[in-house]
RNA sequence: GGCCGGAUAGCAAAUCGGUUAUGCAGUGGAUUGCAAAUCCAUCUAGACCAGUUCGAUUCUGGUUCCGGCCUCCA
């Protein structure tokens, strides 16, 4: 029994999808301008380990991760490189792909993009502007009237009154309330722009998530998620323009991950403190960072740092190393999974609103378990050790080959090593252990470490 | 100012009204020529003050400190 927390109620629900046929999931993706940074990597893979426990309880989940492609920042930076801007999202949502696969990540099912999604946005604005919801100001922007919706805050805990107490002042506005949001903008005449029914110009951000989603899983759909900072004003805006348009509710739960911290402040791009996914590639392997980031359930704060990241590798390095070596059948595994109950446990972490620690946790106690049945039972250690394999897999760990893993990044080639160890073993066979332990340094010096054992000697990276 | 979160051992991180979380690190032991890996044992907790309770880290109230949102942000 899946339970979710729920940004919406504050609390833990049971999760009962609108269709138990057909799930439907959309989370905001990334303004493709620069390189995504952990931040973004988190919601990543957060998203990805939520999808991949859908789909195994069930049937058909339709997972839709936009990409908003146009928009003040890229236009922005498009005229600082002096470049076009569709050559510029081209390129970051490659390099952003290239992240997903380095991390692990299964492509979501659609990856709509906000310049493709021109005629649902104009057919949401219409209405709205139909039904009095939204109006075309003096300037030719249209806004949103946020009082004209009765139900605006909900999410968020936000009234308007507060808002309007603490809100910026908003000088060059044509707003008829300043707590109006836009929905098309007007373009300037240098700017990229589209011909709508209120005058060539771009959509404002809250529309494009609007229209993709429903458009995609329909006027009402069962899970809406995204980073933290985005709850307001971006999903309360969501909200007010798809029900506002629609007159139905949108939808059901409202998932929200929490930030990645440095030094217990949020990574962010304004206070320059954020580290790009590609940056920490360059010190850490993909499967590492997803570690990382599923050590720490996702809605708390999780802290960036290189201890918390060698933590996650160590971690990573005792999983690895019970499966090395090990291999069963399908009907071995078969026979360890219904005897044991790890598969169980592991699912009712995950059941628990995607309680990855726990689940890695039990992970553990597996790893416990063939490590002191290795000796004693090596069939059924193998077995268990497959069954480690099979839990890994369902939140997208521990399918490279242990060896790979245990043996990635380091600068000597396997023949230079295995010529080393071929050195060190003569010396031992002749009791010279000065030379046998020189060797040993010389390679722990290289990152390299030496693990005897009775069929002889493996190694691994440090 | 308004509205939300959080405070767990050396570090990281969950659960839970009474019983071992888990990983790394430490200590003792087994194993090893010595290590590494592994196993066994073991030491470090619950910001502070009250209250409820037979019993609270867990529930309630208060205090302190930290973070987030209210502007683009994942």
């Amino acid at each position: 029994m899946l339970k979710i927390y729920n940004t919406l109620s504050k609390q833990k629900e049971i999760f009962h999808p609108i269709d138990p046929d057909r799930i439907g999931m959309y989370v905001c993706g990334m303004t493709v301008y620069d390189y995504c940074h952990m931040g973004h990597a988190r919601v990543l893979v957060m998203f990805d380990v939520i999808t991949r426990h859908l789909r195994r309880n069930f049937p058909a989940v339709t997972y839709v991760r936009n990409i908003t492609d146009i928009d003040d920042k890229i236009i922005a930076r498009a005229i600082e490189n002096k470049e076009d801007i569709y050559s510029l999202t081209n390129r970051f949502i490659d390099a952003m792909h290239e992240d997903e696969r380095a991390l692990g990540i299964l492509p979501p099912d659609i990856e709509p993009r906000a310049t493709d999604a021109m005629d649902q946005m104009f057919y949401m604005i219409k209405s709205l502007v139909e039904k009095g919801i939204a109006y075309q100001a003096k300037n030719g922007d249209v806004y949103y009237s946020v009082r004209k919706f009765p139900n605006y805050g909900k999410l968020s805990g936000k009234n308007l009154d507060d808002l309007e107490a603490g809100a910026r002042v908003d000088v060059d506005s044509d707003k008829e309330d300043p707590l109006d949001f836009v929905l098309w903008k007007m373009a300037k005449p240098s700017e990229p722009s589209w011909k709508s029914p209120w005058g060539d110009g771009r959509p404002g951000w809250h529309i494009e998530c609007s229209a993709m989603s429903t458009h995609h899983l329909g006027n009402h759909f069962d899970i809406h998620g995204g980073g933290m900072d985005l709850s307001f004003p971006h999903h309360e805006n969501e909200i007010a323009q798809s029900e506002g348009a629609n007159g139905c509710a949108f939808v059901n739960t409202w998932m929200h991950v929490g930030f990645v911290n440095i030094n217990d402040e949020k990574m962010s791009k304004s206070l320059n403190n954020f580290f790009t996914i590609r940056g920490v590639l360059e010190s850490y392997d993909g499967e590492t960072l997803r570690y990382f980031i599923m050590s720490s359930h996702y809605r708390s704060p999780l802290n960036f740092s290189d201890n918390n990241l060698n933590n996650a590798k160590d971690s990573l390095t005792r999983l690895y190393t019970a499966i090395r070596g090990l291999h069963a059948s399908e009907a071995a595994l078969e026979e360890v999974s219904q005897r044991f109950d790890f598969e169980t446990k592991f699912n009712e972490a995950l059941d628990d609103d995607f309680n990855t620690p726990i689940a890695l946790s039990v992970l553990f106690e597996l790893v416990k378990l063939i490590n002191s049945t290795r000796d004693k039972d090596i069939d059924q250690a193998n077995a268990l050790a497959q069954l480690l394999v099979k839990l890994g897999g369902y939140i997208g760990l521990l399918q490279m080959d242990a060896d790979a893993f245990l043996k990635q990044g380091v600068s000597l080639s396997d023949d230079e090593i295995d010529e080393k160890i071929k050195q060190r073993h003569e010396a031992k066979i002749n009791k010279d252990f000065a030379t046998s332990d020189q060797i040993r340094d010389e390679l722990t010096e290289l990152g390299i470490v030496l693990e005897d054992s009775a069929n002889g000697t493996s190694w691994r990276r440090k």
